[in-house]
RNA sequence: GGGCCGGUGGUCUAGUGGUAUGACACCGCCUUGACGUGGCGGCGGUCGCAGGUUCGAAUCCUGCCCGGCCCA
């Protein structure tokens, strides 16, 4: 036992644990060993952004407590750290860095560009990672853009290929004009914009038909007009022909139960493709398609005099054009809803392109049945996953046209057209640079290949986790680690990462990938919305490391609301953390002090009525935070290991027994044993939330040996039968009574060490006159009243709180 | 339009049947032999609104209002 100094500077002593237990190793998985029940942790690999934001910190806090939680539980826990590396936003990055496009360069130099550029970030992303205490095993740092782990993906492209789960097919898909790639309805964001909703005649035989459209360029490519059946007013011309304006074609009139009769004139255009609903009409009524629009937004041939223009252009010059001939009646303003870029915030266009696929409809059933099987927390999240994935109309589009990405192993027969899907051998591959090694077209047998340009979404990568971590498909007992213990995740990333996982898995493995999702809240401003830059309420993280340290930041995390719940960041949060943390310290001060003479192997002989009161509450304490932290409710559990050591330990507890400690008199060391007991269960209990504080504490105070930690010692078991009922009624009534003494003597504006003359409690019944007097010196010492009496009836005086039939009444000796 | 979440003292938050948890802010007292960038204590809430179930509701049910997120 070493006496803890007075000064102690956190924000070292945090850097110093970090550094040793790198050194120690103490975090490293043990594959081999089958004797410990193994916890497989999901983490997220962060896109290396180079900013790890409160958000992230929150995350991170989450998954480190469960991690050594676990670890203390006697489990073999697998922490394991990777980075998300490829995506758009490193090709725009790495364009701008350069001052060169990216079809400037050849692609694999252009790809080399973009590791350099997320290469300098990692590091930085590492080091908070680090600074924030969390207990990763580096040994198993990974990056989804090595040809190692790509690797995986490829695989992964083959093996559903080969089950018939991965197809190339045209249909109709979001296109971002600007990033000039396929996006998956998952990439897709909505906005509200201001439009134009345009009334315009479309010719008859006789007369004309007045049809609502909110995209008038899109009339080239109308290809029928739809009216509700049941609409009177145009139950008469379904079946005709109408003409379109400008062009002069004629297209059918056709009824549509899709169509609301009370937008617009109950007259709607079917294009292809103004939106997901005109995809749906043309599928439902076998209707021809138009190509309007190609890849960088443009109008095609099919656009007639406007091939060339932009939508937006289109739009503009059609409907000068149509006032020109007296065809356009009117236009309103409207508020619409309109699909942009998740990226670039750009106007989708439905195209209809030659993609990849994988077939994810088939496996909704699978998905919702699943997702019912495991655990959530909170349980409610499970629906986000289930009601997106019902909600979902296509199949994954898993191709895009970019380069800072997994290749698709694909090459194509330049003769006969025949897709060649590369063998798992020849993995990893970049076909624009390597040759099949089938060498002829086992259809044709001819010997010119065309290599696959496009490249895998991103999620494909990351969406393998689970099964990367468990160390498929290199290590035989891969399955000893699957599915993974738990996923935890943010609830803005359940429809993309939680869902694509869950459906990979379910194709390639047939079973879920994880057995429990962990949600954490987005982290808001002080101004009640969501943190960002962009909202100018943004609190970088390393001002409140360098501020505050860890320890505080993931109080503020685990305390700030319950879990799946948003997180306000707030400046007091943080400092109330580092205010505990000083609390304790220097109640392990105290203790440190009082304990110098304090030997554990001997024990602390008989206790006193209070010892056995903390004791007991200490066990209740256990058994709540262990309680909590089984279902991840971490703000329940710190909240109530903070409110115990504060109140409970050190008001109460310290308080009551300090006459005892100082004067060496009967019951020293008992109350010595209950410090030391109650001391260490604290820091243990602690040691998930802040780790380096109590780290640091134990190491004086408790540590066996060398390379001993506290997050190596076992958590404590609950155990029921030291709890004393009776030393609880007992010990809640005396400390009730001196806080109750206590109080007085504020009110009357005397110092808390005054000096008291003759006390006398109206303990209202003999139990508890029999209660009080069970812990009498201890009573007496702690209001400093030279002489107590107690009587069993009810009285005068000042009433006890939470004990209507109790009261005192003292006489003040006037002296200190 | 749909789904989910939330609406508790000035602010944030806990709490799924028994008159409400804690933090911050505010006010007062205290330099007490662990703690003055601290300690102790206090003020402060008809738990969004209206019905209903119940001996009893912040907590369950119904409807409504407001806010947020996601989706169409």
């Amino acid at each position: 036992m070493e006496r803890l100094p007075k000064r102690v500077d956190f924000l070292e002593v945090e850097r110093k644990w970090e550094r040793l237990w790198e050194e120690w190793g103490i975090y490293r998985f043990d594959w081999e060993d089958e004797t410990r029940p193994v916890y497989v942790i999901d983490t997220p690999p962060p896109y290396p952004s180079g900013d790890f934001h409160m958000g992230n910190v929150l995350n991170w806090t989450y998954i480190d407590i469960a991690a050594r939680y676990k670890r203390m539980r006697g489990y073999n826990v697998l922490f394991p750290q990777g980075w998300d590396c490829h995506g758009l936003p490193t090709e725009v990055a790495t364009e701008k860095a350069h001052n060169i496009r990216r079809s400037d360069v050849p692609p694999d130099e252009f790809r080399r560009l973009c590791e350099e550029w997320v290469s300098q970030y990692i590091d930085i992303m590492k080091q908070a990672i680090i600074r924030l205490g969390c207990s990763v095993d580096w040994s198993t740092e990974y990056r989804t853009m090595d040809p190692r782990y790509w690797r995986k993906t490829q695989l992964s492209f083959i093996l559903l290929y080969r089950k018939g789960l991965i197809y190339r097919g045209e249909h109709p898909i979001n296109w971002c004009p600007r990033c000039e790639t396929a996006i998956a309805d998952a990439e897709v964001e909505h906005r509200t914009k201001k439009g134009r909703l345009a009334y315009i005649r479309f010719g008859l035989r006789e007369g004309h038909l007045l049809i609502a459209t909110t995209r008038p360029e899109y009339i080239p490519a109308c290809v029928a007009v739809a009216v509700h059946p049941e609409d009177e007013r145009y139950r008469d011309l379904i079946g005709e022909k109408a003409v379109t304006p400008l062009f002069h074609r004629e297209v059918e009139i056709v009824a549509d139960e899709e169509v609301d009769p009370s937008f617009g004139t109950g007259a709607m255009m079917i294009c292809t493709y103004g939106d997901k609903a005109d995809v749906s009409a043309v599928a439902r009524l076998n209707l021809p398609v138009i190509k309007l629009v190609d890849e960088r937004g443009r109008v095609t041939e099919a656009g007639g005099r406007y091939a060339g223009m932009t939508v937006e252009e289109a739009r503009e010059a059609i409907l000068e054009d149509l006032g020109e001939e007296g065809l356009l009646e009117r236009v309103e303003e409207i508020d619409q809803d309109v699909g942009v870029c998740w990226r670039c915030k750009t106007p989708i266009e439905i195209l209809v392109k030659e993609q990849w696929f994988m077939r994810t409809k088939a496996l909704t059933e699978e998905v919702v049945k699943t997702a019912l099987e495991i655990k959530w927390f909170p349980d409610y999240m499970k629906y986000r996953l289930i009601d997106w994935a019902k909600s979902l109309d296509w199949d994954w589009v898993i191709s895009r046209q970019r380069v800072f990405a997994t290749p698709i192993p694909v090459w194509y027969c330049a003769d006969c057209g025949e897709i060649i899907v590369a063998d798992p051998e020849e993995l990893p591959v970049d076909p624009k640079t390597t040759p099949p090694r089938v060498g002829r077209c086992p259809k044709c047998g001819g010997r010119r290949f065309i290599p696959e340009r496009d490249v895998l979404d991103t999620w494909f990568d990351s969406s393998l986790s689970c099964a990367h971590h468990a160390g498929w498909p290199d290590r035989p007992d891969w399955r000893r680690f699957y599915p993974n213990d738990l996923h935890p995740s943010g609830h803005d990333i359940i429809r993309t990462w939680a869902y694509y996982l869950m459906v990979r898995s379910l194709a390639l493995f047939g079973e879920t990938p994880y057995k429990a999702v962990l949600i954490n809240g987005m982290v808001l401003g002080s101004d009640g919305r969501k943190m960002s830059k962009s909202l100018g309420n943004y609190v970088p993280t390393p001002e409140v490391f360098s501020r505050y340290g860890a320890d505080a930041a993931r109080q503020w995390a685990a305390g700030g609301g319950s879990t799946g719940s948003d997180i306000p960041f707030r400046w007091e949060d943080v400092e109330y953390g580092r205010r505990f943390m000083r609390k304790l310290w220097n109640a392990c001060r105290f203790a440190s002090i009082q304990l110098e003479d304090f030997n554990p192997e001997e024990g602390g002989g008989e206790l006193m009525v209070l010892d056995r009161w903390l004791l007991s509450r200490l066990e209740r304490l256990t058994e709540e935070v262990t309680e909590a932290l089984e279902g991840y409710q971490f703000s329940t559990a710190l909240n109530a290991i903070r409110n115990f050591t504060w109140h409970t330990l050190c008001d109460h507890y310290i308080e009551a027994v300090k006459h005892r400690l100082y004067r060496g008199e009967k019951g020293r060391s008992a109350a010595q044993s209950t410090l030391y007991q109650a001391i260490y269960r604290v820091l243990q209990l602690l040691a998930p939330f802040c780790p380096h504080i109590t780290e640091e504490i134990y190491q004086r105070m408790f540590s066996r040996g060398p390379r001993d930690s506290i997050h190596l010692t076992r958590w404590p078991e609950a155990d029921r039968s030291r709890v004393d009922e009776a030393a609880e009624r007992m010990g809640d009534v005396i400390v009730a009574v001196i806080r109750e003494v206590r109080r007085e003597k504020n009110r009357r504006g005397l110092p808390l060490n005054a000096e008291l003359g003759r006390l006398t409690i109206y303990a209202g019944d003999a139990s508890t006159k029999r209660a009080l007097e069970a812990g009498i010196e201890d009573l007496a010492a702690t209001v400093k009243a030279s002489e107590v009496e107690v009587l069993p009836v009810k009285g005068e005086g000042v009433a006890v709180e939470g004990y209507p039939d109790i009261s005192f009444t003292f006489t003040d000796t006037g002296g200190t």
